[in-house]
DNA sequence: ATACAAGTTCAAGTCGACTTGAAGTCAAGT
DNA sequence: ACTTGACTTCAAGTCGACTTGAACTTGTAT
């Protein structure tokens, strides 16, 4: 496949399939001329990329689950992450919970509010980033 | 208060809470000298920001929640957002499962699978963009 | 009065994930 | 043989949320 059919069938810009590739994200098998080809299974590959920064995870941590260079995934890692992220929704549960009693809350401050408060500890001590997804 | 008492008690260091001010997040009372003096009520809104941040919402986002100037928030805005969240986590969830499911597909191709193809459809479709907390 | 720690401004830098632009290369169709 | 359009490289730009650094001001403690 040429970089512009992956490129359809990933629903990716091409910019992004080549700073992909540059990230060893993904890799070509070879170039016609100058121009990439790559073997269909990337498709599968991207899929499970978009679905990872669709979680909010880094090209790092993606990076993780797969294998040196073949097109096998790390399964382990992928469990990982699909704890991490159970790990995320308990916290977005909380927060939200957080939020919607912050709109009913009487109390004028909302720290003379236990039920607030303890809402509270949430946020500000998790130290790891949401990644951007343009 | 002091900008370095409203950092202790918000745990946000005061380059923070000059840049949440240029912004209009928060406002100072006045000055004492050179010196912003912040009233204490400012620190129940840096709690909410933080919430926010913590759910990944933009500082634009979340400047919603806040009316005009005065201490008030917007507590329809409060619930929107939580009603966003709720999303997210049903998003989040269905991304988890399609995660758990790569791990174990026998499938070499996940296309070949239709519980994983149900799942990419969530991935890529989104362009909302989560936001960094360094 | 003098020092000094802690505040201030403003411009510039940083981070990750891309995108954009300029300038060049090339396969394919006419 | 020539054009054309899709590709290529590489450097630089962009976005949001801050941080950092340099140069300056000031309240407080001595």
């Amino acid at each position: 496949m040429d970089i512009a059919e992956v490129a359809k069938a990933s629903g990716l810009p091409s910019s992004t399939l080549r700073y992909y590739e540059e990230k060893g994200l993904i890799q070509s098998t070879g170039r016609k001329g100058l121009r990439r080809l790559f073997k269909a299974d990337v498709v599968d590959r991207l899929a499970l990329i978009s679905l990872g920064r669709a979680a909010g995870f880094s090209l790092a941590d993606i990076s993780d689950v797969f294998t040196a260079n073949g097109p096998q995934i790390n399964r382990a890692a992928l469990l990982e992450k699909a704890d991490e992220l159970d790990k995320k929704i308990a916290e977005l549960s909380r927060i939200r919970n957080g939020l919607r009693h912050a709109a009913v809350c009487k109390a004028d401050s909302h720290f003379e509010c236990p039920t607030f408060l303890r809402l509270l500890n949430i946020a500000g001590k998790s130290h790891h980033r949401p990644k951007p997804r343009w």
